[in-house]
DNA sequence: GCTTGTCGCAACCTTTTCTGTTACGACTGT
DNA sequence: ACAGTCGTAACAGAAAAGGTTGCGACAAGC
């Protein structure tokens, strides 16, 4: 499956705001984000840019300006995290229309979309039972 | 997420065989099954070249050759397809390496590897539940 | 009001992955 | 020997994500 890492960078941007804050400092910016996560500040603002969207998280312009979260950490979930940042649906259908003049080509979509759909009200509720407070002493619990 | 289609194709390329079975065919050849799918039978054959080794189809070559079920539809499940034909992990982790020296950088990797394991897991448990006999059923049960 | 640091966003390129296509050898029933 | 099908490699195309650059917008401090 081409996995995407959007999910694991989100998190990780928001468990280093959320430490930051709680070292007394206001507001965190896109490029000590990215040096955290060895990436470019602009994939950290749009990542950012969609938790914001999603009331995650609230940014300043200007001198000074950064981001902080819009909420406490033991009340944002991987489940809000993931539905900010990930559009589409975990399996996807066929790229063409299969033959709807054979029987499986014609029953094989809406069979599929049925089980799909349990299966990521499951994945769902995995999500929503992890907070990025868990996250967060998790990250902090590595040995070193 | 990139959802891929891989586990879709599968499963309709193996209702397919079934159904063709158990309407007295010996095998169905990878044109056939491209013909339902709406797709290339090269595509076809790479995919059931997969599931081949995973036991699950067997082909024949030569004239009349093509190829078959190796197990009861009843017996084979989603999660066995999805491990046939999806090699990775369903969330990546950074595609770099994050800051070893900052302490979120450090923990954020084993914190979400362990998370995700989880998840990963109760979706494998989800897919189990599945079978291809299933999957036929609900293709039958489309109204038309 | 000028300077400065940061976000906002668009544009573009690169990389990766999946899919589609062509080609050709290998195999086997007739 | 022939014909039909698989097995597989090679390559092209499409789509998505990630990386990079550039520049305008904004606001705090002087």
């Amino acid at each position: 499956m081409s996995a995407n890492s959007r999910l694991t960078i989100a998190a990780h941007a928001l468990a280093w705001i959320g430490l930051y804050q709680r070292q007394g400092h206001e507001v965190a910016t896109s490029e000590q984000i990215a040096t955290s996560a060895n990436t470019n500040p602009v994939v950290i603002r749009r990542l950012l840019g969609e938790l914001r969207r999603a009331g995650l998280v609230e940014s300043r312009r200007g001198v000074g300006a950064g981001w902080s979260l819009a909420r406490e950490l033991g009340s944002i979930t991987l489940l809000d995290v993931y539905e900010a940042v990930e559009p589409g649906p975990l399996f996807a259908m066929h790229r063409t229309t299969p033959d709807q003049g054979c029987v499986v080509g014609y029953g094989i979509q809406p069979a599929m979309q049925g089980i799909y759909e349990g299966i990521e009200e499951t994945l769902r509720h995995e999500l929503a039972r992890v907070t990025l407070e868990n996250v967060l002493r998790d990250v902090l619990a590595a040995p070193r």
